[in-house]
DNA sequence: ACCTTGACCTTGG
DNA sequence: CCCAAGGCCAAGG
């Protein structure tokens, strides 16, 4: 695991707003623009090993479905923040949730 | 070096 | 809407 990478994400995921989400995929999409990309599955690795000191509960899956393992505490935090769910309440509401950067437009 | 795993994603049934 | 199958890429055994 590349530290660099490591660093890239975690910072990237805290910069997401409260009550705004963004999916695995779309971290390592943004990521990717500027690393190498290394997909989904690494943003997850990442999460899971040094996730602890961001907000982590914001990146949810692309179906707005919470880390497996962590509802519970996912939801309470995305509750406390007023983050747009899905009418059963079990799954964030992507479609009203995602959020992106804004284009970085240096040089 | 091979095989399995994983806080994923998309598509098809 | 839920489930299974394939594709994905790096880490760990």
């Amino acid at each position: 695991m590349d530290d660099e990478y490591v660093e890239a994400v975690l910072s990237l995921v805290e910069r997401i707003p409260a009550g705004r989400v963004m999916a695995y995929g779309t971290v390592a999409e943004v990521v990717g623009e500027s690393l190498a990309r290394g997909g989904p599955r690494l943003v997850g690795a990442v999460m899971a090993s040094y996730g602890g000191a961001v907000p982590w509960w914001r990146v949810v899956t692309a179906s707005g479905r919470l880390p497996p393992g962590h509802e519970v505490a996912a939801l309470r935090e995305l509750v406390a923040e007023g983050c747009p769910l899905s009418p059963d309440g079990t799954r964030v509401d992507v479609r009203r949730a995602a959020w992106r950067p804004r284009p970085t437009h240096d040089r």
